[in-house]
DNA sequence: TAAGTATTTAAGTAATTAACTAAATAATAA
DNA sequence: TTATTATTTAGTTAATTACTTAAATACTTA
């Protein structure tokens, strides 16, 4: 989860995270989403993916990202041990 | 929310937010649990003010600090988005 | 009012981050 | 094999961040 707090602390990154929402995304078709060179798009993916909060997957030349909502969930948690009388991350 | 997302990336501030769960502490008690000067923490506290994450409340010459539980509870609504065929934040 | 305690603000610095361009790698197509 | 396309890696730089110490502010008590 402490990559995820800092991977999400980057709005490109957030937006990356909802454009890939619902559909996966090649690299290439992400970063023509951003007034941004593709090397920077391309290091964004990476810390995404270190943080467990994207998969790739290699499909010929391109590479398709997805998401994966397995963080999402922990953080879900997470925030919800703040909310109430709830002390499971005490 | 943009504002909260910075401040969960510190893992000062994130140890902060655990100390407040439950309890509601004054500035010097919880600059105490740390091993940081006191300005560093104050610094600190301001970020998570201004992230809406904690409310401050002067009480005499202390300064109590508690949680405040709307954002995380947005912050919930953010990664549920992101866990189902959901569009919400579309 | 003067002294002490609690906290913040200000100013400076070292480390980290996010961007860029150029070069490298990998797959496809001619 | 050579060229083209897709993407990443490397190296550099500017901006941001997280700390520090010193000074300022605010309240309390003698």
């Amino acid at each position: 989860m402490k990559e995820a707090f800092k991977a999400l602390a980057d709005p490109t990154r957030r937006k990356i995270l909802d454009l890939l929402k619902g559909k996966d995304l090649t690299a290439g078709e992400i970063a023509d989403q951003f007034d941004m060179s593709k090397p920077s798009i391309s290091q964004h993916l990476k810390i995404l993916k270190a943080a467990d909060l994207i998969e790739a997957e290699k499909q010929g030349q391109y590479i398709s990202y997805h998401l994966n909502t397995t963080v999402f969930q922990e953080l879900i948690s997470w925030a919800m041990s703040f909310t109430k009388g709830d002390d499971t991350n005490a």
